[in-house]
DNA sequence: TTGAAAGCGCTAACAC
DNA sequence: GTGTTAGCGCTTTCAA
């Protein structure tokens, strides 16, 4: 059986609050038993049921974090970052997978809240639980979220800045016949990044055929089967913006395998910069994002507002907009 | 504030634990109130606080898994097997990312522990902590860890078998002076893949120059770093066993830099079959690992012991082995 | 069928 | 400085 703060206390004949206050360096105990508390306590082998202490504190030192996926490096990268800052300032993350799916992300918010977690970092998927989401009673923070509710704060790259710099390049290198692949219906990183993108073609007055803008998943066989469709049926497009890198690998892959050459004939950028981009096999020209950076702010951000909430700080949700960066590699012309 | 059990009770003027019983479909309440519980409990936007159900069922319905990182697309997919089967099978996960640490996994096993979750899914970086984990009160899965620890089941790839297996293809292929990259130290995949690997070799009389092995972190630098050593110190090495697929991108990476040609000039196996591996700009030859059914298997067997467990049935710890496969591609030679 | 009460392991307010 | 007590939200005996 574990040992609880009542065994330490019976072999000490000790009261268990004095355990309790000597185990959390709270005031009230002296020095001499604080020490044999400690001490016992180790050799006992006492680890603390933190279940039984949030249950009291009304905080687990943890917090829940729900992602569409874990396959796409992306995320992977930006919960790197939150974990790893979580961990410096004692927190524990609960990570789930939404897998894209509305439904299963609000089974996530409910496990979630019923794990009686401090707060949520959550990339949604849907407006749809844009209603559930704000009747969290806990923190939230988002990412790429502020179009679909502004009740909690968010981070996110300027995705419209990103299509910007993305459509500026391509037209600089004379692509003017670009097709865009966007991720899945209501995907408000795709709407923004399309947004920018479209603006960019006006201000150089060149017009966009929203015939060639297409959607699919987010993820290398949706890249692949939208290439697939649009240069059988538009082969006279020139160029691809694919929302996101993993669609990007799915379009090289097709071209690719047809032998069109990327960057000679049809020029392609992705979005995000994950890591396989750079391989020298790869080389796609990309937008990068700060994947790190915006796991540490978000986490930063969350906690400031659990901290805020607990000393009844009135809180003023705040978005967090980080600058895109445009990086060229061989799969769009060199300038 | 959030509505607990007593709000409803008060409410009907009911006992509340007759509230709970309705609630836990529980024998001893009439349909009548077991309906008139649900539908207020449903109006009132209840949800049990599973934190305090916990406390007394001991039961969390959370598993905890803890793998080395969460960029290898290979922790990625087992991962979600896992995850998918425990949504499936009404638990949730608890996921924690050991970073490649001994120190931060024993962190990770001791908040598991503390956090109460019925069972815990590992893959252990070392085995410093075989102690520890054998001392956890709860069922133990492990990935890849029988060496380490027979105290509790494991799931692993055949490694000595998929060694084997890539070893065998690079001999046929003619391939006489193979370097071997191998992953972290202690790390038992590597051991026993190598072990597979020099198995073949010897049944086939081909001497293997140990000064071809080398280690280091499993990732792309990794291999990198492996290969660019290795082809500098011994220019006649002719082939490249690459103890995962992550390594192989990074192998694959230089000497693309290099100019040279993977499979023709040197041959390069990975291991894992991850997705981009498959690309046709990668096109690397590996050995698959059925990674979902990893995931899926491992679960499983935890859940059946931690049923066993309550049911004080005895357990004996199972090791199950899965078959590896040759994948050729275009990093070999072809047969 | 329902109510009353104990207790899971812990924190915190209050008394001594 | 230490002990006593209540109570967090819930499940589970035991009585009624």
């Amino acid at each position: 059986m574990k040992v609880t703060i009542k065994d330490i206390a019976q072999k000490l004949n000790l009261n268990f609050s004095s355990v309790s206050r000597a185990l959390n360096n709270k005031p009230g105990v002296s020095e001499k038993t604080r020490e044999l508390v400690m001490d016992t306590a180790k050799k006992m082998g006492y680890t603390p049921n933190v279940i039984a202490r949030g249950l009291v504190s009304r905080s687990t030192k943890t917090i829940g974090v729900i992602i569409p996926d874990i396959i796409n490096p992306l995320f992977g990268e930006i919960t790197t970052g939150i974990i790893e800052t979580a961990n410096i300032r004692n927190y524990d993350v609960f990570l789930c997978i939404s897998n894209w799916e509305s439904e299963k992300e609000r089974d996530n918010i409910n496990t979630l809240q019923q794990k009686q977690v401090d707060g949520i970092i959550i990339k949604s998927v849907s407006d749809s639980n844009s209603a559930i989401l704000e009747a969290v009673s806990v923190p939230v923070v988002g990412y790429e979220s502020w179009a679909v509710n502004n009740k909690f704060s968010s981070v996110s790259t300027d995705n419209i800045r990103g299509g910007y710099l993305a459509a500026k390049h391509l037209i600089e290198c004379g692509y003017r016949k670009t097709a865009i692949f966007s991720g899945p219906e209501n995907s408000s990183s795709s709407f923004f990044r399309r947004e920018g993108f479209i603006q960019a073609f006006k201000e150089y007055g060149i017009d966009l055929d929203s015939s060639r803008f297409s959607k699919a998943e987010y993820n290398i066989k949706g890249g692949y089967t939208l290439a697939k469709e649009m240069l059988k049926n538009q082969p006279d497009t020139d160029s691809i913006f694919a929302n996101n890198d993993v669609m990007a690998l799915g379009v090289l892959q097709y071209m690719e395998e047809q032998g069109i050459k990327p960057g000679e004939q049809i020029g392609v950028i992705g979005f995000d910069n994950i890591r396989i981009a750079s391989l020298p096999q790869i080389q796609l020209t990309t937008i990068n994002q700060p994947k790190h950076s915006i796991g540490r702010m978000m986490l930063n951000l969350l906690l400031d507002e659990i901290k805020n909430r607990t000393e009844n700080i009135t809180y003023y949700p705040q978005r967090t907009l980080l600058e895109p960066e445009l990086i060229v590699r061989r799969t769009t012309c060199k300038v």
